[in-house]
RNA sequence: UGGGGCGUCGCCAAGUGGUAAGGCACCGGUUUUUGGUACCGGCAUUCGCAGGUUCGAAUCCUGCCGCCCCAG
């Protein structure tokens, strides 16, 4: 179906799934002064909507201006604004820092002391940007918001339902299971359907000076990738130093404080002359100590999860369900049955043994293409052979 | 001090006359909107030191140094 072009509403849902004429549609655009949010709004103020690009001022001025790819600070809320006045529609950028430190930053540092391994990516879209953001697109009278996720909303029988991008390299659900249904209810994601060489071909076309920038990574506030640099100006005295102590007792070595391992690491941890290499198995936030073992000493194939959000329909019930679990966002999915848990937990049963599953990080349930929901993972245990 | 053993990359270790395996660690890269993983590549002109034998030695000989074990 095509975008009314003007004129009286032809009572066709139009391309953003909204019963009105696409020049009556006013969309907020999250801008993040990248390429996928610029051709976000690009495409959608072509189809004819009344776009409004909104930047998020998120973390420090100056600790943001050097770094190359990052986003919502510095040069990229420049970007932002120069695509903006290309395409000739209102900018605003909104100091979040507080907000930002509040409900991203803060939570990063504490969960490293506790010897988790956070995904600050995923809270932010919680908080600062599909609750905050999402509101004052409300306050503006928007009838949406959208973003320049990889992911694709499509509606089903019982709502609209997340799905992962049909660029499979390129999915993001990963970082969106916590969205909850009613979010997702106002939330678009133009690009789910298109493949990443697209979008810059569609950046040249619109002649966005953001055509040729490099795709955003690592942590979006850590400069130079030291993360643990920033945990430690967060919370002084964090990174004391302890034992590297491998599973059967032998003191290995020290090392430079617990927050700058995961479990499941391999690198970094300087200690060699074994036959096998030795990856972190636990972290003793409580001792300081780096429990390391070789590589079966990760099976792991009982995860606990902690608030879990459901977007799969019919409730979750005690007889399971069926589903892949992605246990990190790069890695593939693997086969497992989701029980409910009291608490609004679950409980992932994996057919087979995962290898460095960490507290902190996200599991999430795939049908197919469909994101049935997820959890923040609590612990990975290992199912005794009984 | 006698007797025995050993000294090859940061660690472990193959190689006993033919021109330095491998593993771990480390470094670099690829991958990646988290941290990791994985994968690819690099990594001893030199074998405790000094001489000698030989066309040729880490490999044989001599001396020295160091370490370990037993004896004391």
């Amino acid at each position: 179906m095509r975008a009314p072009a003007g004129g009286l509403y032809s009572g066709l849902m139009n391309a953003l799934g909204l019963d009105k004429p696409a020049g009556a549609t006013r969309v907020v655009v999250a801008m993040s002064g990248g390429v996928d949010s610029s051709v976000t709004a690009a495409l959608l103020h072509a189809q004819g909507f009344e776009v409004v690009g909104i930047t998020l001022q998120l973390y420090d001025h100056g600790m943001a201006l050097a770094k190359k790819g990052a986003c919502c600070a510095g040069q990229d809320i420049y970007d932002a604004r120069q695509v903006a006045e290309r395409l000739g529609i209102p900018h605003y950028v909104l100091d979040y820092e507080s907000r930002f430190r509040d409900a991203v930053m803060e939570d990063f540092a504490d969960s490293y002391l506790r010897g988790e391994t956070p995904i600050p990516c995923v809270n932010c879209n919680q908080t600062v940007k599909f609750r905050d953001l999402l509101a004052t697109a409300r306050e503006l009278g928007a009838d949406c918001l959208a973003t320049g996720h990889y992911v694709q909303r499509m509606m089903g029988p019982a709502g609209a339902e997340l799905h992962r991008a049909v660029d499979p390299k390129r999915d993001q659900s990963y970082f969106l299971f916590a969205t909850t249904p009613e979010q997702l209810g106002f939330l678009r994601f133009p690009l789910g359907g298109m493949a990443k060489d697209r979008v810059r071909a569609e950046a040249e076309r619109f002649g966005l000076v953001v055509a040729d920038k490099p795709d955003s990574q690592d942590i979006c506030f850590v400069p130079q990738g030291s993360y643990a640099q920033v945990v430690q100006k967060l919370r002084p005295g964090a990174a004391d130093p302890g034992e590297i102590v491998h599973l059967d007792g032998r003191v290995m070595g020290r090392h430079k404080g617990i927050i700058h391992y995961t479990i499941g690491q391999r690198r970094g941890l300087g200690v060699g002359g074994e036959a096998e290499p030795l990856f972190v198995v636990r972290l003793e936030p409580e001792t300081q100590r780096v429990i390391v073992g070789p590589k079966a000493a990760l099976a792991r194939d009982r995860v606990i999860l902690r608030d879990l959000n459901w977007l799969g329909g019919e409730a979750l019930d005690a007889s399971g369900r069926r589903c892949e679990v992605k246990l990190r966002s790069a890695s593939a999915p693997a086969a497992a049955t989701l029980y409910p848990l009291p608490g609004g937990g679950a409980e992932v049963m994996l057919d087979e043994a995962q290898f460095g599953i960490s507290p902190g990080q996200a599991a999430v349930c795939y049908d197919g293409t469909r994101v049935l929901g997820g959890g923040w993972i609590a612990a990975a245990e290992t199912r005794l052979a009984a």
